[in-house]
Order: structure tokens, then sequence, then C-alpha cells
RNA sequence: GGCCCCGUUGUGUAGCGGCCUAGCACGCCGCCCUCUCAAGGCGGUAGCGCGGGUUCGAAUCCCGUCGGGGCUACCA
């Protein structure tokens, strides 16, 4: 990428209102304005569009932040970093907001208009339109006296823009080019009546002393662009932008049933995905998938390779269903890429949440606890698709010997003779000199498989919930191993005593 | 209703006029491996919404149609 080159410097951003909990439609918008950013070597700014005050909040804020960290979704300016076109908070650059009003109603580009809604749909039904059809621009003449009169009333005019009429067209990088015909579009509000400006008006102005190059966003905001637009040229004439940003509208992601995602859909909520124990490498990688793929014949990759390969205009235009099963398959093929070491340290969080280890940092673990999961973590790489499941399937190697809990699924299945498989066991093992894995498997198949008889899956079965109290555990012999001759003994003689 | 967007197997995609009797992944179904469950290996299932064009040739281009979605506030 050439340096140097600041006219063409590419500057995006991501701009939310910081309501709710984050959700992963916003994210994946924030994932692909970071990427592009990062892939030209350009800028991403983060700003807050905090002009909500009865939906906004500093918890909301809070996670944004958690949200784009845990991520690694970086910004090279932002509320909390600063940066050379602050202030980031949109409520804070309300000066600046009021003077580009004035320059707009100077310019003609704006005027007043006191039509209620209500007088308005009014309108459209007597004279026989269809009342649904929106402001019917009637204010855009008004005289002074008309003003003054209405004014007398006691009523405070909203500013709209003046849309022109004529065709307004523009290329989406995503969608190509795409055109809303003159008259669709009515003149629509950019101040309220009490003089508050609104996003209309805000988010472009914003962009522009900001130069914004790329505007990415959700494609719920398409049909918003032609105002943009005709706001963003205005403020060309007025020299306040340089130009009218680029735009790409990115599909939406839709849960079932194909509509959007919604917020309350438990899945819309990265941090509900956090909570089961994704890894961030994984679910970036989904969330990169809902619309984009990096080639033919592949979905796996890090986030270099996201980086290095991702392209705007290389997003598909239609929606993209968010399929939780696909992205726990993703996700697990991150979790067997990682070094076991590494994933053994994050899984400690969530041993500790469940209370079976003492610190949920990996470095405070007892150096029994270290070691323990230092053997287990292996036997488990591959059979689990989130961090979540580890400790269901770990707990048993971290509990008291008279702790373990026979789950009824498990001893509904225990065989007949389980009771004699169990002693026969306890009898093999305890003779036992080398306590190993393959020394006990040795031992047990000859006396239960050969000598018994047993099918090896009836054979082991009592042995395995003996030991976890579950059906589905790590390797027997493993999981037997690292308890140590002593526990795993005591446990097959617990659940013999139970029977 | 109006405006705008979208349309390849169940899901996400590859495909950008011949390489397509449509590739990959998830899912699903078998089989192999096997102490359970996974992982891994092998195989299978299922798709270009429809109708017209254009062209020697169309999933790919054009038109129409149908279907889905979004927006339609003095919210963002």
């Amino acid at each position: 990428m050439p340096e140097g080159r600041t006219m063409s410097t590419v500057r995006v951003r991501f701009c939310p209102s910081p309501t709710g909990t984050p959700h992963v439609g916003l994210i994946r918008t924030a994932l692909f304005n970071w990427a592009y950013a990062r892939h030209t070597g350009g800028k991403l700014v983060f700003r807050i569009e905090d002009t909500d005050a009865q939906r906004d909040s500093m918890e909301s804020y809070e996670q944004l932040l958690d949200a784009l960290a845990w991520l690694g979704i970086t910004y090279d300016e932002g509320p909390d970093i600063g940066g050379p076109y602050a202030p980031y908070r949109q409520s804070e650059r309300h000066d600046l907001h009021r003077d580009v009003v004035a320059k707009l109603v100077e310019g003609g580009y704006a005027y007043e208009s006191f039509s209620t809604p209500e007088e308005v749909e009014a309108r459209h039904k007597a004279a026989g339109r269809d009342p649904k059809l929106g402001y019917d621009n009637l204010d855009r003449d008004l005289t002074d006296e008309q003003k003054a009169a209405f004014r007398a009333e006691g009523r405070e005019p909203v500013l709209r823009m003046r849309m022109p009429d004529e065709d307004i067209t523009f290329t989406d990088l995503i969608r190509g080019e795409v055109t809303f015909k003159a008259g669709t579009v009515p003149d629509y509000v950019i101040v309220r009546a009490n003089g508050v400006p609104l996003y209309t008006l805000v988010n472009p102005v914003d962009d522009a002393l900001q130069h914004i190059t790329h505007v990415f966003r959700g494609e719920d905001l398409l049909s918003s662009t032609p105002r943009q637009i005709v706001l963003f040229r205005a403020l060309v004439e007025l020299g306040l932008a340089e130009t009218v940003p680029t735009y790409a509208h990115m599909p939406m992601v839709t849960g079932e049933g194909n509509k959007k995602l919604s917020k309350r859909a438990p899945e819309s909520s990265l941090f509900h995905h956090r909570d089961r124990g994704f890894l961030p490498e994984g679910l970036l990688n989904y969330l990169a998938l809902l619309g984009w793929s990096i080639g033919p014949d592949r979905d796996v990759f890090t986030v270099d390779e996201l980086v290095e390969a991702f392209d705007i205009a290389d997003v598909n235009p239609n929606p993209a269903r968010f399929d939780l099963k696909k992205a726990e398959a993703i996700n697990a093929e991150h979790m067997r890429l990682l070094p076991v070491g590494d994933l053994a340290a994050r899984v400690v969080p969530y041993l500790h949440a469940a209370g079976f280890v003492s610190s949920a940092s990996a470095q405070e673990l007892t150096p029994h606890e270290e070691q323990v999961l230092a053997e287990a973590m292996p036997l488990v790489q591959t059979r689990i698709n989130l961090l979540g499941e580890a400790p269901g399937m770990l707990g048993f190697l971290f509990i008291e010997d008279d702790a373990v809990v026979v789950e009824d699924a498990a001893r509904a299945k225990l065989p007949e003779n389980a009771a004699e498989i169990l002693d026969a066991a306890l009898e093999v093992l305890a003779g036992l000199e080398d306590f190993s894995p393959e020394a006990q498997q040795d031992a047990l198949k000859a006396r239960l498989v050969e000598e018994m008889g047993i099918k090896p899956r009836f054979a082991y079965g009592p042995l395995r919930v003996a030991v976890t109290g579950r059906l589905v555990s790590p390797p027997l012999f493993e999981s037997m191993e690292i308890l140590g001759r002593e526990s795993a003994l005591t446990r097959l003689r617990n659940l013999r005593a139970s029977l």
C-alpha cells in the first residue's frame, strides 16, 4: 500500500448508538469496516452516536468497548483514545452541528417547516392520496409573513432538507448502481422543533467533518442513502466536505425464517456466544463468513488471512442466515488449531465458573490442578466445540471421589452384570504394577473381554460410569491414569457399593 | 400501498458466457476406525424460483414474472 497519499487514504468508521447489548450484526459491520481499513492501510474511526438520551446508556458503551477489544477490532480514533477530529462522542459535537445547520439554512438547502404529521396526513386524505405517502413538501416556499403567522400561533418549525427534483444515483460497492427516482423521497427533517438535530443530519455531517471516505453499513440504511447524498452534496458546495463518500450496504443477518435477526433472539447477542465458550478467533471467522468468503474451497482462516484477503466489493448482496451449528463447527476448528497449552489456559475461567478449579486464571492454579489440566486437555481438544463444554467433560477430574454423581441416564445404561464386571476390574487393576493406559487395557481386556467374553463396549461401560459419572467422557484408561490408581479404584468401589 | 434491495442444495457460499453431467463447508444419512463421545477416513443426500429472450452456447447478459426482505418518525 502506498503511504503518504493522504488524499486517497481510506477512512472508514463504525458509529453505533450505545443502546442495548452488542448484536452480532452490528459487530459484523464493525468487523468489515475494520478489515477494510486494515487491508487498505487506512484508518478506522470509532464514533459514538449518543443522541438519543432516552435509550443510550454508559453500560452499553462499555459493552461496545468490551466487544471490540475481545475480538481484537482496533480503531485508530475514538472517544477513549482521541484523534485529530475529536470529539468522537456525538453528544459533544452539538456546536459543530449548529454551525452546519446555520449554513444549510443560509444557503437555502434547508427550510423551516411548520406542518404537523397530522396535518400532512389530513392533506393527503383530502386530496384522495395515500395517507402513508409522507411529507408533501408544502412548506418549501413559505413567505416570511406566513412563517411569522405560524409563530404567532405558538408553533415552532422543524428544519427540512430540500430534495432535488431529479433521480439520485450512486454506486454501491456491493450492489452496483442504485437509483432512487425523482420525487420518491420527501423533504426530510434534520432538526427537531426543539432545536435538537437528528441522526439524518448529524451522521453525514460528522462523516464529512471526520473525512470519512467509505461508508459501510447495513442494508437497512440503504433507503436513507439518497437523503445523505443530497446533504453531502450541499456540504460539498458549502465547502464543508470534500466529496460524497463511497457507499456499500452489507446484507442483513437473518435468523429463523428470513427475518432480520431480532435483538431479542439469544443468538443475536455477541456476549451470549462468548459466555457459551466461543473463541474470539472462531466467532470472528464465522461472522466474516456472513456475506463473504475467502475462497472457493476453504472457510477456516485466521484474522491475518482475513485482513490480507478482504475486500468489501467481494461481499455478497444477499442476506445471510446466522447458523449456530456452522458457527460452532468453525469454532471447533479453531479450538483444534490452538496449541493445547493455550486451549487449557482459555478453559480455566469456565472450569472456575463451574466450581471445579480454584482460580479463573491459569497462572494461579494449584500445581495439582495445573498438572491435571495439562494431562487432560489433549484428551478433550477434539471432543468439544465450545470452551463452555469443558467443565462437563473434565469436571470429574477435579472433584473428590465421593463427590462423583452418577447421572441417571448413565446408571440406567448399566448392564445386568455390572457388579460382576466391577469386581473383576477392581481385582485386575489392583494387582497391576504399571498403571499406564496400555497396561490397564491389556489387563482389562484379557480378563473382561477374553476371559469373561464380554463385548468391549459393555465391559468398559460400568468403569466409565464409575469413574466419571457419565456416559460420555475422555478416554477411560487415560482418565484413570490421571486420577491415579487409588482414586480410580475408590470410584469403582463406590459404584459397586451402590448397586 | 409506495420506494429500494435480494433470489445457486436445509444453511453459508464458489461460479462472473463454454473448464458446470454446478465445486467447497456446515447439517443430515451410511460405512470404516474404536473402551464411550468426538476427531479422522470413505461414500451418499439435496440446488441454479419461473417464463421469455440474446447467443453456436447461459447459473452466468437482458426483460418480465413470482417469491423473500428492508425502509416508509420531530428513533438511530
